[in-house]
This record gives C-alpha cells, structure tokens and sequence, in this order.
DNA sequence: GATATATACCAAAACGTTTTGGTTACATTA
DNA sequence: TAATGTAACCAAAACGTTTTGGTATATATC
C-alpha cells in the first residue's frame, strides 16, 4: 500500500493525501478524517526513504556512544541505559527515529561523526560525557547540524545543553557530611578532562574555602584506570590516611573501588566509613548496605 | 555532491558511475578506477534514502532491546554492550546500518517489531533472550524478515541461530566444582521461561543424574525478582542449608545476590563458600576476589 | 455588481538513486 | 562473408514521497 493507491481509492490527489497526513491546514476536517480512516483502514505507512528524499530532511536523532575512555569500563555505561532508555522513548514519540552508534577509538568517533552527517544526514545530535574543550563542538556547528548537549564544555556556552548542577550537588554532600559530623573528606575523582570532572572538583575546592575547611591533597584522588589500579590507589590512601571516615565518589566505577577497598581492608561501610556517590545504578543494587 | 554531478564531472553516464561504484563487471576497470577516484576526491557518498527507494531494499540490521523481565536489572545489561558492540563492528564493516530500538514493556515490543518490519523494511533481524517457545519466530517467518537468533528456542530448529553450548557449560562447571571437592552444589537460575535458563536446569539434573548424585530440591533456586528479593532468598537458602559449598549462578544478577546474601551471613568467598557465575562482566571488577 | 479574500483542492516537478532494456563496436566463429 | 558473441557503455523509467505554483469556488467587502 502506498499513497499513491491509497489515494486512487479515497478518489483524491496524491497531493490531498499527503497534505492531510502532513496536518495541513489547507485540507478540510472533512477530508482529513476520510484520508487517517483509510490510511488505518489499508495500514498504510509512509515510506520513510520516499518521504526524507522528498523532504529534503530526515527525522534521526543520532548519539554515539564511545566503548573507550570513560566508558571503557562496563560500571560507568550503566548510566547510559537509563539516558538511552529515557532519549528514546521521547524521540519515538514525537516520530523520529534514534540512530545509536558505537565506537571503540576516538579514530573511530570521528569517522562516525561524520557517517552521522553526511551519509545517514541525521536532523540533531545529542553529545554526552563532554571534555572541558570539546572538538566535536566545533565539528557540528562547521556542519550546521542541530545538537543538544548532554553534559556541557568550559567556559561561555553558545548552545543547548542539559546537565546536572555539579555544584550544587557536591554542595549538598558536603552539608550532609558535614552534617553527619564527617571531618576528613576524601573525593574519589575520574579524569578531570571530562568537565562534569572537573567541575565537581572546583566545587568540593570553593567548598573547602568557602567554609574555612583544610584542602588535604592526600585526600584526593583522579582515578581512572583499570579496576584494579582502582581500589589499590583507593587502598594506599586509606592506609596512608587512616583518619579518613567519608569517601565522595564521582562515578559509579569510583564507588565500586572504594567499596572493595573497603572490604579489604577490613573497613566497615556504614560504621567506620561512609561512602556517597553520584549515579549508583548498579553498584547499590550489589553492595550493603545499600 | 550527488552522482549526476560526479557523472558529468567525469564525462561519463549516471548509470555507468552506478555501476563502477556498486562492483558490476559491465564497466572496464580503467573507468571503474577513474569513477573510484573521483568519487573520493569529491567525498561523494551516495544518498541512503535514494538508494533504499530505488532499490526496494535497505541495509538495516534491527535489535529490539526489552528493558523489562530479565532485563530491567541494569545488571543483566551489562552482557548487552558486549554484544552490541560487536555486531557493531561487523555490521558497520558489512556496509550496513545498525537499527538498535528500546522497549520498555512486551506490548511496546510487538508494535516495535512492527515496526522495524513495515516502516523501517529492515533486511535483518537479531532476536535474542529467547523464550522456550518464542512469539517472535512466527511474526518474522510471517512476514518474510530474515533473521538470527542469539540464542534458540525449545525442540526442532528450522532459523539460523548462535549460541553457547549451555549444556557443555555446566559439564565443565561441574566437573570443576567436583574436582576441587564440592559435594553440596547449589544452582541459582533466572526465569525458567528463558530457554538458555532452563537448559542450564536440565544440564544440571543430567549431570547429577549421570554421576548417581542426588538431587536436592532445596539447592535449586529460581530467582528473578528484586534485587533485594533476590538475596533474601539465597540468604534463606544457605541458612536452612549450611552444608552448601558452591553456587552456581547462571546470570551476573543471581551471582550479585549471592554474593550480597554471603556477605551478610559472614561467610568468606573463597574461604567458606565457592561461587561461578555465568557472565560476570560487572560483578567480576567489584567483588573481592575476583 | 465588481473586487478581494479565504478555503479546498490538484497536476507536475523534484528528490538521488538503481534497474531495465537497450546500442555500439569489435572479435570470434561457421 | 555473414552470423554470433562479448565488452563497455547509456537513456529513460521507476521507486514513493513532498513541495511548488497554481485553479476553482464560495464568501466577504466596498
């Protein structure tokens, strides 16, 4: 079934037809109820290659998830299945259709980019897990695409980006630490390159200024590498600073090597020491106390 | 950039540009050599749309991903990426586009299928998680769609299919166990509905049965609620039999909850109490040991 | 009564490919 | 020499839409 049929049958231009599905206003009430009850009637659905090569245009919104850096490590892409999960429901429902794409080089990323661009000719993109500087800024808007960024780079923004207060959020741990009467307050950091990062490291710092509190390089941490490497560095600071009783960890991967650091060392979470992380998906569903 | 524009840049018919670049042994291979060359130079890269249209085919390799039953854990999701990320790879080298949708109940993902079939005519399906008997296989054989099963159903197989060998699995499992000792095995499985859990069940009791070893009831448990559901009943388990030595859990799920439900009731991985877990790609960078 | 405006419709062109059904020129075979 | 085969190319149709630039009719305005 295509329109071309389906307008034969109702006794109307290929023209009426279109115009009606489109939501044209230049079609009567009429006329569109008779065109949507037949299009249901004979299951009609556009042809989406027909309609974008037509159009000009196409409904895709592309994202493209990277295996490597960051998310090299299963723990840290658990959050990605809530934004993924969420992104999609929306895009199906307002009719576009989401193009994912996975990379495991940046060599990889950039060619992928440019699929997205040029070949598939996605209408937006949405960028995440942004550096302090992002290359792939300046690529999109070379390339006039349409992008919302998920996370956002340093410095004046001149476009749309969602993110989570970083601030604000270390703000509210450290009142609560505080409150809870936590003085010696580790942070568990990932690579401060990425900005959410180095963000969050900039506030726990004005925190600590803010608030006539000690800056202790000792009790900070920028860990990223293997897990393994992971929990021993979290262990050697432990050791070395026995006197610490919170750990502010800044991604689920962090949590998961202070929690085995914990447990190696004999450390009791929940008595002798408090941890408190952002995300947390899966790592509270496995340890305890939760 | 388009192939008309390329053509008469080369002097040379639309068709006979079409033919060079699609791999046709009706063009001489000084002009398929010249079109080649052109056709980078310029950074052609033919139009998706107008191809698929033209062609009445398209290059769309479709996966459904349910976000419910076995997978609303984010836990199970972790083998997700694995695999993804491999079809990725052979799918994007193949020249293919990779169609990835997200359902979050079964009535979403029945009209998801639809979908894919009628609007978006993939070429390819991939169907995974299969059920003993699975719905899917007769939409698809109905509607002509190729696919591959990432795991089987139950009985006679007449589709192309990829899995593990479930019941070698569990041979070596228990082999293993057996060989360093254990005699009170116990096995946690997911829902039994998923046909890879029930013939681990089935491998399970053979292996018993081969080797004239009784099977206890109470060592086999069916496990796929909450998470905290899920460690309540293992906890339950292993008080009521202490003598158990060994579990075995056929999802990274069921291995977190055992592991949580060792925890609690003081008993030492590695020390007092043996656990293998099918999976593993997350539990396995968290857990202490490894 | 003439003119302007609004409403509802449509034919044909365009989008960028692939495919069909050729043609031409040359070499081979009977 | 005529018929046949083959290699290399091509014009035009087709794919199923959207969009452009209209027309015709009814209604409102002067």
């Amino acid at each position: 079934m295509n329109i071309k049929i389906l307008a034969k049958k109702l006794g109307i231009s290929i023209t009426t037809v279109s115009r009606a599905l489109g939501g044209y206003s230049d079609v009567s009430e009429k006329t569109r109820e008779k065109v949507l009850k037949y299009a249901r009637k004979y299951n009609y659905t556009p042809n989406l290659n027909a309609s974008n090569l037509a159009s000009r245009r196409s409904n895709i919104v592309g994202l493209v998830i990277p295996l490597y850096g960051l998310n090299s490590n299963r723990l840290n892409q658990a959050s990605f299945f809530e934004f993924i999960s969420g992104m999609n429901e929306v895009i199906l429902k307002e009719n576009y259709q989401f193009n994912l794409s996975f990379v495991n080089s940046q060599k990889d990323e950039k060619k992928t980019y440019e699929d997205l661009i040029h070949v598939q000719k996605v209408k937006k993109i949405i960028l995440h897990n942004l550096k302090k500087n992002d290359q792939r800024i300046n690529l999109l808007k070379k390339n006039n695409v349409d992008f919302v960024a998920w996370g956002r780079t340093q410095g004046k923004i001149d476009y749309k980006w969602v993110d989570l207060d970083n601030e604000l959020s270390i703000n509210l741990i450290m009142d609560y630490l505080i409150k809870k009467n936590h003085q010696k307050i580790a942070f568990v950091n990932t690579k401060e390159e990425y900005n959410f990062a180095f963000q969050r490291k900039q506030a726990f710092l004005n925190y600590l200024k803010n608030n006539n509190l000690e800056y202790n390089k000792d009790y900070y941490l920028s860990a990223f590498e293997d897990p393994e490497q992971v929990s021993k560095l979290i262990k050697k600071m432990l050791s070395s600073c026995p006197e610490i009783t919170s750990i502010i960890c800044s991604t689920e991967f962090s949590a998961a090597g202070a929690i085995k650091a914990c447990n190696e060392l004999g450390k009791k979470i929940g008595e002798n020491i408090s941890i408190i992380t952002f995300d947390g998906y899966i790592v509270n569903s496995i340890s305890s106390p939760s």
